[in-house]
RNA sequence: UGGGGUAUCGCCAAGCGGUAAGGCCGCGGCUUUUGGUGCCGCUAUUCGGGGGUUCGAAUCCCUCUACCCCAUCCA
C-alpha cells in the first residue's frame, strides 16, 4: 500500500477507528451479462485490495436480477478474471438469485408498512407520470390501493398470474423528489423468463435498486463500493435499508470514478458491437481491453494490478494514457523474461571470409537482470539481419550497419559491409560482409568500437515463425464509432525468423525479442509446426521517435489562455439593495461582504443581532460572512449551538487584541461544537495571544537554527518560505504567538 | 433547465490554513554488446475564472464558468 491513502481507504480506516464496524467486508458484484474488462479489474483491485489491506474479506457476487441478459458463460469469465488477478473470494460465489426468497419477504414487508404498492400503469404512462428533471411527477391512482389488495396482487404477480408488464411493485417515496431516482422507484417487475440459475421458478424479478442494497446487507457487507453513475441511486439504497428498519450494522455505498483509457472503448455495448460485427476475432482478441484480451496478448496479472495501483482512486472522471499501461507491462517483463533474437523483416548477409559453423554462448538475460540461463546460438556464413538495420544512405545519428560503419552481431562478431546486391528495381537483396575474427563476443581483442549491436539469425538453423503485431485498436484518443478504428491494429508476419532455442528449448512463454519488444507464445494458435507469437508491447524506441519527429517542436508554452465568460449574477431585490446600501455607506463594509450579508436574510438578521450587542460592524461582518455563513449553509439560526451575543463577545476579545484572528477561528470551531462562551474557551485552553517580542524572539532563533537549508533557500529568493517559518513558530507556541509580530520579526531576522 | 457530482502539469494523482508530493509522457546527461534497462538532472511562482476573509489561501466564504450523471419494467 502506498503511503497516501485514497479516499475509500480513508473512509474505511475512519469507520474501523470509530468502531462503526469491527471487520471490513466488501464485494465485487458484476452482472453476468458481458465479459470483464480492465475497468472490472480496477473494481476488483479496489474491493479485494481493501479487504486484504484491512484484514477483512471480499465476496464475489453475481448480480443476476435480469434473466433476459445473463448467462453462465459470463459467470465463468468473471470468476476466471478474479482468479487470474490472484484474488480469492470468501466462501462460495454468491448470487443475488439465491436471495430471491428473502428479497420477496422484504417486499411483502414494505407493502405491509404501506411503503410499497402495486402499480398497473402501462410503461409509457408511467414515464409520463414520472415528470421531468425540472417538473415534478404525479402519483399513479393505483397507489391508493389497500395493503390487502397490494398483498394479493403481489402474491399473484409472483405466482405468474399476470402477463409481463401488467403490474409492477413500486416503493412509495416521493413523486416530486428532485432526485428522479426517488420518484417511486420500481422494486419488482414481471418477467416470464427462464433464469440461468433460478430456472422457471420466478415470474417476478427484483430491480437493481431493491436487490443490491439488501444483498449487501445479507452478506454483512460494510462498504458497498460502486462507480459514480450510481450516486443518484444512493438515496434509494439508504431508503430501503432504513425503511425496513434492519438490525444494524448496515452497509453504506461509496462511489469512485470508473476507468477510462484513451485509444480504446470500455462500454459493454461497444465491446459487444466489435465482437458481433467481427471487427475483432472474439472476446479474447488481443487488441481488446477485456481481461481475456489482455491475457491472450500476454499481459501479466501483476502488470494489470500495478496499473490499477498507479492510476489511483478518485471521484473525477478521467481518461488514463495508454502509455501508463504500456509502462506497467514493460516494467514487469523487463526483469522476468529471456532475451532472444528474432528477425521480422529478414535481409540476407553473406559473410565472405567465414567458413564452417560454430555455436556461440549467449545468456538469456542482460547483466542488469539478476537471472541465470543461457543457450547456444548457431552461427555460420549466411545469416539474416533486420532490413532496418542496414542503411545505404544513413540519416544523421544512425548507429547501425552502413557502407562505412561496422556493427556488432549480438553475441557474435563485428562485421563490415563490403558490397550490396540489388534487384532490378533497386531493392537490396543481399549484403556481402566481412567479419573480424578477433572480435568474438566475450573475447574481443580487435579494439574496434562499434555504435551498436544488432540481432540476427543463422540462415540454416533459424526457424520460421508467425508474428502478430498488435497496435492500438483505435487511431484516435477518444473513439466514437467503428470509423475511428485503427486499420493497422493488426499486422501478421508469416515469415519471421527466430533462433532455434526458442522453439526447441522453450525456456519461457514470454520473451523479449531483442531490440523489438515483448512477445508471447499464443496460447491457442501456437503449434510446434506453426509457432505463433503475439506482440505484447514494443520496447521504448527513442531512435524511432526521433526519426519520425521531423516537424519543428511547436512551442507549447504559449497556449491560448481561454477567456472565460462571466455569467450574470441575479440582481438584488429592492430590500436586499437597501440593506446593501446601508452596509456599505453607513457601516463602511466592503461591497463583497455587504452583498453576502444583504443577499441572505439568515445572515443579515444574525449580523444585525450581533451588531446590537457589540458595535464593531466590520469585524463582525467579516466573521459572519465567512465563518457563520458556513454553519448557516445547511442549518437554521435556531439550530446553531452559538448565538449572536457570543459572537459579539468573541469579536470583543478579538478587537481588543486578547486573541489573534487565528485563535478566533479555533475558538469559533469550539463554539460551533459545544456552544460554550468564547471567554471561557480562551481561558480553559489558555489561548491568550503572545505579542511580547522577548518571548517570541528566542523561539524564532531556535527555528532558524534548526532549518539552515530553508534559511539558505529563503535568502536565495524563495520568499514563499516566510510562511514556513511563521508556521513553525506558530506551531511551537500552539498558535498563540501573534502572527503579525512573528511575521515582522521573522522577515527582519532572515534578511 | 431541478437534483447529484467533479475541476491541481500533456495524462493520472497527493494535498484538508503554513516550502505545490509521486507516477506516466516529454527533454537533457551518464552507464550499457538491446537507440532497452538503470542512474542523475530538468519540466506548475501556481491549483477552472473573478472577488472576499487572513500575517499567510489549492485549502475558508461569495460568485461565475466548464464537464459528467439522473426522466430503462438495465445494472
Amino acid at each position: 500500500m502506498s503511503e497516501h491513502k485514497d479516499f475509500l481507504r480513508t473512509i474505511v480506516e475512519k469507520d474501523l477507528k470509530s468502531g462503526k464496524y469491527k471487520n471490513i467486508i466488501t464485494r465485487f458484484p458484476p452482472e453476468p451479462n458481458g465479459f470483464p474488462h480492465i475497468g472490472h479489474a480496477k473494481s476488483i483491485a479496489i474491493n479485494f485490495g481493501i479487504a486484504r489491506d484491512y484484514n477483512g474479506y471480499c465476496n464475489l457476487r453475481m448480480d443476476d436480477t435480469n434473466p433476459t441478459t445473463e448467462d453462465t458463460r459470463y459467470v465463468e469469465a468473471l470468476k476466471d478474471a478474479v482468479e487470474w488477478l490472484g484474488f480469492k473470494w470468501e466462501g462460495d460465489v454468491r448470487y443475488t438469485s439465491d436471495y430471491f426468497e428473502k428479497l420477496y419477504d422484504w417486499a411483502v414487508e414494505l407493502v405491509k408498512m404501506g411503503k410499497a404498492y402495486v402499480d398497473s400503469l402501462d410503461e409509457e404512462t408511467m414515464r409520463e407520470y414520472r415528470g421531468t428533471v425540472t417538473e415534478s411527477g404525479r402519483r399513479s391512482e393505483y397507489a391508493k390501493r389497500s395493503v390487502e389488495e397490494n398483498l394479493d396482487l403481489l402474491e399473484r404477480m409472483k405466482n405468474g398470474e399476470f402477463k409481463d408488464g401488467a403490474h409492477v411493485l413500486r416503493a412509495k417515496i416521493d413523486m416530486s423528489a428532485p432526485n428522479m431516482k426517488m420518484r417511486d422507484p420500481l422494486l419488482y417487475r414481471i418477467r416470464h423468463a427462464h433464469h440461468y440459475r433460478a430456472g422457471d421458478k420466478w415470474a417476478i424479478y427484483p430491480m437493481y435498486d431493491f436487490g443490491h442494497c439488501l444483498s449487501d446487507y445479507i452478506e454483512g457487507v460494510t462498504h458497498s463500493i460502486c462507480t459514480l453513475e450510481f450516486e443518484n441511486n444512493r438515496d434509494i439504497y439508504d431508503w430501503v435499508l432504513d425503511t425496513l428498519k434492519l438490525e444494524p450494522p448496515r452497509p453504506y455505498q461509496h462511489e469512485f470514478a470508473r476507468l477510462g483509457i484513451n485509444y480504446t472503448v470500455m462500454s459493454k455495448r461497444k465491446l459487444l458491437e466489435l465482437v458481433n460485427e467481427k471487427r475483432v476475432s472474439g472476446w479474447d482478441d488481443p487488441r481488446l481491453p477485456t481481461i481475456a484480451g489482455f491475457r491472450r496478448r500476454g499481459y501479466t496479472p501483476e502488470s494489470i494490478l500495478n496499473f490499477c495501483d498507479q492510476i489511483g482512486i478518485a471521484k473525477a472522471n478521467s481518461t488514463v494514457d495508454f502509455s501508463q499501461l504500456e509502462f506497467c507491462i514493460r516494467d514487469d517483463l523487463n526483469t522476468k523474461v529471456p532475451r532472444v533474437m528474432c528477425v521480422l523483416d529478414p535481409l540476407k548477409v553473406t559473410i565472405e571470409n567465414y567458413e564452417g559453423s560454430e555455436e556461440l554462448d549467449a545468456p538469456y538475460y542482460p547483466d542488469d537482470v539478476p537471472k541465470e540461463g543461457a543457450r547456444k546460438v548457431p552461427f555460420s556464413k549466411e545469416i539474416y539481419i533486420e532490413r532496418e538495420d542496414f542503411s545505404e544512405n544513413p540519416p544523421e545519428g544512425y548507429y547501425r550497419l552502413t557502407l562505412t560503419q561496422a556493427v556488432r552481431l549480438k553475441h557474435a562478431y563485428i562485421i563490415t559491409c563490403k558490397e550490396i546486391k540489388k534487384d532490378r528495381n533497386g531493392n537490396i537483396t543481399e549484403i556481402i560482409a566481412e567479419y573480424n575474427p578477433e572480435s568474438k563476443s566475450g573475447q574481443d581483442t580487435s579494439g574496434i568500437k562499434v555504435k551498436s549491436a544488432i540481432q540476427w539469425v543463422d540462415a540454416v538453423s533459424a526457424k520460421k515463425v508467425e508474428v502478430r503485431l498488435y497496435d492500438r485498436l483505435y487511431s484516435c484518443e477518444n473513439p466514437q464509432s467503428i470509423e475511428d478504428l485503427n486499420p493497422d491494429s493488426l499486422k501478421i508476419i508469416k515469415n519471421a525468423l527466430i533462433e532455434p532455442a526458442v522453439i526447441t528449448e522453450k525456456p519461457d512463454v514470454r520473451f523479449q525479442f531483442e531490440r523489438e519488444g515483448y512477445f508471447y507464445a499464443d496460447p491457442i494458435d501456437y503449434t510446434d509446426a506453426n509457432p505463433v507469437f503475439n506482440k505484447i508491447v514494443g520496447l521504448k524506441d527513442s531512435w524511432g521517435k526521433k526519426e519520425k519527429q521531423q516537424k519543428p517542436l511547436t512551442t507549447r508554452r504559449t497556449q491560448p489562455k481561454k477567456v472565460q465568460i462571466e455569467g450574470e449574477t441575479e440582481p438584488m431585490s429592492e430590500h436586499e439593495q437597501a440593506l446593501f446600501n446601508k452596509y456599505t455607506t453607513e457601516l463602511k463594509l466592503n461591497s463583497m461582504v455587504a452583498e453576502i450579508l444583504a443577499r441572505d436574510n439568515k445572515l443579515s438578521s444574525f449580523y444585525e443581532d450581533t451588531l446590537s450587542a457589540n458595535n464593531s460592524p466590520i469585524t463582525i461582518a467579516n466573521l459572519v460572512a465567512n465563518e457563520v455563513a458556513r454553519e448557516l449553509k445547511e442549518k437554521e439560526i435556531d439550530e446553531l449551538q452559538f448565538n449572536p451575543a457570543q459572537i459579539a463577545e468573541l469579536v470583543k476579545i478579538l478587537d481588543n487584541g486578547t486573541i489573534s484572528n487565528k485563535i478566533a477561528k479555533e475558538v469559533f470551531e469550539e463554539m460551533v461544537k459545544s456552544g460554550e462562551n468564547p471567554t471561557q474557551i480562551v481561558e480553559a485552553k489558555g489561548l491568550i495571544q503572545i505579542s511580547d517580542t522577548s518571548v517570541i524572539e528566542p523561539i524564532i532563533d531556535e527555528i532558524i537554527a534548526k532549518n539552515p537549508d530553508n534559511v539558505e533557500k529563503f535568502r536565495a529568493g524563495n520568499t514563499n518560505l516566510l510562511g514556513f517559518f511563521v508556521g513553525q513558530v506558530l506551531k511551537a507556541t500552539d498558535g498563540k504567538a501573534n502572527p503579525k509580530v512573528v511575521n515582522e520579526l521573522v522577515a527582519q531576522k532572515l534578511k
